[in-house]
DNA sequence: CACTTGACCTGTCCGC
DNA sequence: TGCGGACAGGTCAAGT
């Protein structure tokens, strides 16, 4: 589900909503969802005070006056959503939300602060994950060790973007702008709308594209993030903000979700298919593999 | 080492 | 209406 816009949006909206709350109880279902040891979280959770909310890549970091954070991924179909004290929902809910009355069946931590308020830890699939660890060791865990740079962050150049591609020369280049390690945060979406935008097919090989076609691929992927960031992010199933709202990219996504329309630049019919393991879309008339 | 595939889960949708 | 299979926005371990 969430890839970097979404998670970015998460992020912004707890950011506002919950830091200076202080954890009160914590309660998970499974040992999946929330691994962490129950001593671990009496010591450095509860009755610890939310500090900051960041994001690397497309993983949450809540930070806490104790010096541990909570490192949260919410994979493909994790929501963290906020609920100030007493809100009632039901009748009346505003119709951009996706979800009712919290706790329910897909919630997997509960967060309650001293004030009466929550954080929900929703996830349908149960891939997403909530880590308490040590501020100071989550630059040292493996996936921070080998992510790759922010693609949106002012100091990313196009020359930096098309280095981190060459020991990827014999991947196609849908596989290797999902592979983390080469740039943070691109997930399926954005891959096929930047894709689309620069005119490159996603099985093109890595080896065989220009610096011309990077440059492109560069500012169509920054532009496409930019843009989702601020209509705030895609809702295709899932999604939904840290007020349980959904976001409205997929209404000017191109590609994306649109097999059988016309392609939006030259009114050819977008077809869908399998590359890099993922559904694919493409117009096959801006994107040629040759 | 680099690249591809399957597994992790639950829910939904589509065809028979 | 019921049932089986495919599919879903991410990542990792295992395979080649």
């Amino acid at each position: 589900m969430p890839e970097l816009p979404e998670v970015e949006t998460v992020r912004r909206g707890l950011h506002e909503l919950i830091i200076g709350r202080v954890v009160k109880k914590v309660v998970h279902d499974t040992p999946k969802s929330f691994p962490n040891a129950a001593a671990d979280v009496e010591q450095f959770l509860i009755g610890a005070t939310i500090t900051d909310v960041r994001r690397r890549a497309k993983v949450l970091l809540i930070d806490l006056s104790t010096d541990y954070t909570l490192v949260i991924h919410l994979k493909m179909t994790g929501q963290l959503v906020f609920r100030a004290k007493d809100v009632a929902f039901g009748a009346g809910h505003p119709n951009d939300s996706l979800i009712g009355e919290l706790p329910d069946r897909s919630t997997r931590v509960t967060f309650d602060f001293a004030d009466g308020s929550h954080l929900y830890f929703n996830d349908q699939r149960k891939f997403g994950w909530v880590k308490l660890l040590p501020t100071l060791e989550v630059p040292n865990i493996d996936f921070m060790q080998r992510v790759g740079p922010e693609p949106l962050e002012a100091d990313f150049t196009p020359e930096q973007f098309r280095e981190r591609f060459k020991r990827k020369a014999k991947s196609p280049i849908k596989a290797a702008l999902l592979d983390q390690t080469v740039i943070a945060g691109v997930g399926n979406i954005y891959a096929d709308e930047s894709l689309w935008g620069a005119k490159i097919h996603p099985l093109r090989k890595v080896g065989v594209l220009t610096d011309k076609d990077f440059d492109r691929l560069y500012y169509e992927l920054r532009d496409v993030m930019n843009l989702s960031i601020e209509k705030g992010g895609s809702t295709d199933r899932n999604y939904v903000n840290a007020e349980g709202k959904k976001g409205s990219y997929i209404d000017f996504a191109r590609v994306f979700r649109r097999e059988g329309k016309p392609c939006p630049r030259c009114g050819t019919i977008i077809v869908k298919f399998k590359a890099a393991g993922r559904g694919t879309h493409i117009c096959p008339n801006c994107q040629k593999l040759m």
